[in-house]
DNA sequence: CGATCTACCTGATGGC
DNA sequence: TGCCATCAGGTAGATC
């Protein structure tokens, strides 16, 4: 589900909202999102605790804790996370709820468990989790030259989509940004690393860090189950500014002469226009 | 190293 | 109406 234009997107609401607010009780349903540690770690580590920043990488969310620990939240596929008060109806799924002293509750819900929450050091973080210590160049947070990012794409020999959507080269892009900036930069998913001129190296960052920041700015991408949504049940808007995600056999946006095709490629779809990519 | 498949889950949707 | 197959924003691990 989300990707790095949705965790971004409630990375801000979150800053706004639960940064200085104080951990009066959490209450864990099952394991299925405490995967990590047992769920009374987890709970001791976080009550009483203040949240003092939140930070974004790649997918993950950084809660940052005045104990010096720090709350990762990766949301999978299907993972919200909701503001609440203690009255409001539980969702079906919600594996973690956490009360705030000032009143007010964060809680996880997430139907098919992909997600996770976990407690850890800034150390281990940095060095002992594998999927964070060696997650790639967050394009948003922390842009590069395009001449860096050629010499990135050139040290792997794979195709592109598969270069965008690898988290250890680019941290944050998905199934649906890299059909968009593929689209965006004129380029077929299919393309070798090693194939692209100077001129389309430029045109693929470029677009890559356009349409992150476009998402952005619409609140990202809410498809038609509804299930991405924000901090406050609010859906994203960018899915009307899609060009090609999930518009197969609708006609190109920008050349109007041919209908957007499909292709599984290792198990996923991939959306493309024939004659504007190449 | 790189490509493909599987598994982890629940729920929505479409065909018959 | 039910039943079955297929599909879904992610990632890790096995296999070739």
């Amino acid at each position: 589900m989300p990707e790095l234009p949705e965790v971004e997107t409630i990375r801000r609401e979150l800053e706004k909202d639960v940064v200085g607010r104080k951990i009066k009780s959490v209450e864990t349903v099952g394991r299925k999102s405490i995967k990590r540690q047992t769920p009374a770690e987890f709970v001791s580590g976080l009550e009483g605790v203040k949240i003092t920043g939140v930070s974004r990488r790649g997918k993950y969310l950084l809660l940052a804790l005045d104990s010096g620990q720090v709350l990762v939240v990766h949301l999978g596929m299907s993972g919200q996370l909701r503001r609440a008060v203690p009255k409001d109806e539980v969702a079906k799924h919600t594996h973690v709820t956490v009360t705030f002293t000032q009143g007010g509750q964060l809680r996880f819900v997430d139907p098919r468990t992909f997600g996770e929450m976990f407690l850890a050091t800034p150390d281990e973080i940095g060095s002992q989790i594998e999927e964070l210590s060696t997650l790639g160049v967050d394009p948003v947070e922390a842009p590069m030259s395009w001449v860096d990012f050629g010499h990135l794409l050139r040290s792997r020999n794979t195709t592109l989509k598969s270069f965008l959507t690898d988290q250890s080269m680019i941290a944050g892009i998905g199934n649906i940004y890299a059909d968009e900036i593929l689209f965006d930069s004129g380029l077929r998913f299919d393309r070798e690393t090693g194939s692209l001129t100077t001129q389309e190296i430029r045109r693929l960052y470029r677009s890559l860090v356009e349409i992150l920041h476009e998402a952005i700015k619409y609140g990202g991408s809410t498809l038609s189950d509804g299930q991405y949504v924000d901090l406050f049940g609010k859906a994203g808007d960018y899915q009307s500014h899609h060009q090609v995600y999930d518009r197969e056999n609708q006609p190109c946006r920008r050349c109007r002469r041919t209908d957007i095709s499909k292709v599984k490629v290792a198990g996923r779809s991939t959306y493309y226009c024939e004659v504007c990519q190449v």
